[in-house]
DNA sequence: TTGCATACCAGACAAAAGTGTGTCATACGC
DNA sequence: GCGTATGACACACTTTTGTCTGGTATGCAA
């Protein structure tokens, strides 16, 4: 019955296919895998599938229909996007997020988009409009941009560190550099990553 | 039994969790809703769920597991991440690229990423070290920015259109505008996307 | 030959997961 | 009061899906 497949040769299809199907729609079940081959035997697919978690090209969780995933996750989360941040309600405005931006990531930062308003950071390349990915942190090095609460709304500056002083500085010299006193002042998150959609 | 929970507020928590599973993982079971919120009968999860679709706010296939999903599809897909491109070689580039970025297309588009090199187009927001998500198309209109083959390197230009005549336009005062000859220049595709890292 | 590995098939079973009917309690408008 | 909508529960049923035991055929190498 066997019309010679050469080794491997199925098992490598079998692959590709699971793996599609895993990055573009969700995981398939054993039997979607036999129909998609045109196996006449649910055990066929199965082989298949098991010899790949063998050879380590897929895990799967045991009895969990659609069960197969790929080994080293490959690191993308969803994290939220928000519109406006103001004062005291970062987590009351990630709970009411626009929508959720794939990021790449190692998984156990917290992280968040949000929607640049304001030209002070365009000598930086980051325009309004543009979405910058905000890593949650309430410090950070002289230099870095970060998302800083002054007065009642978020805003994106470069910090600078003067002794114990903090300045917020825009990249723009039509703005003027924030100096806020310690207790006016809060910083959300350190930007690390930039992003602009020019469709849609 | 009810302990009186606003109308709505536990679904919208339903909502967000299957949300977040779905982008993330992959979408919950029935059951695993039903475990994720305590509740004591599996018909609770359902009926929310089912409320879910009926709003619209989800979309689901009938009998098959895991069968809930978001209305429009995000569509995350891999596209390939290139260092530079020379003459001719879009498609041997594309072979040999250096990883893959995550990417939210609607998905029947052929999308690659590349590296930014040089200045010319920093008025636009486009520094050294970016990179470019682009749509591969051999036209464009006047006044998107686009990914060119002039010479034998692949440039980012903003592109003019003069009656017949093609313009390359950099966003920098420094850099002059290229008028390349039909012949020497053809457009690999249009930049829909910019991104910038600012760590690793 | 024998043994072994690969590729595939047949049929069954059990767990997982989707579906349906009926009940109960509270809140709200009339 | 009444009727209706909502949120939650209990239980039964069906389909889907994962899992298992056994079998056939081919090629390869000891």
């Amino acid at each position: 019955m066997t019309p010679f497949t050469p080794p491997g040769e199925t098992r490598e299809k079998v692959y590709r296919f699971v793996r599609r199907q895993i990055l573009e729609e969700l995981p398939p079940t054993v039997r979607e895998v036999q129909e998609a081959f045109r196996f006449k035997a649910v055990q066929t697919a199965r082989q298949h599938l098991e010899r790949l978690v063998a050879e380590g090209r897929l895990v799967k969780v045991r009895g969990k229909s659609r069960g197969y995933r790929l080994p080293q996750e490959p690191g993308t989360l969803f994290v939220p996007l928000l519109g406006r941040v103001q004062a005291g309600g970062l987590r009351a405005a990630i709970e009411e997020c626009e929508g959720y931006l794939p990021v790449q990531s190692r998984g156990s930062e917290e992280l968040f988009g949000l929607r640049v308003q304001g030209e002070s950071m365009t000598g930086a390349g980051i325009l309004p409009g543009d979405i910058v990915v905000v890593r949650q942190q309430a410090e950070a090095a002289s230099g870095d941009i970060v998302v800083a609460l002054v007065g009642d709304e978020a805003t994106i500056k470069r910090l600078r560190l003067h002794g114990n002083g903090i300045e917020l500085h825009p990249e723009n010299p039509a703005f003027a550099p924030i100096i806020p006193k310690a207790d006016e002042c809060a910083i959300l998150g350190k930007v690390v990553e930039v992003r602009r959609y020019l469709e849609g």
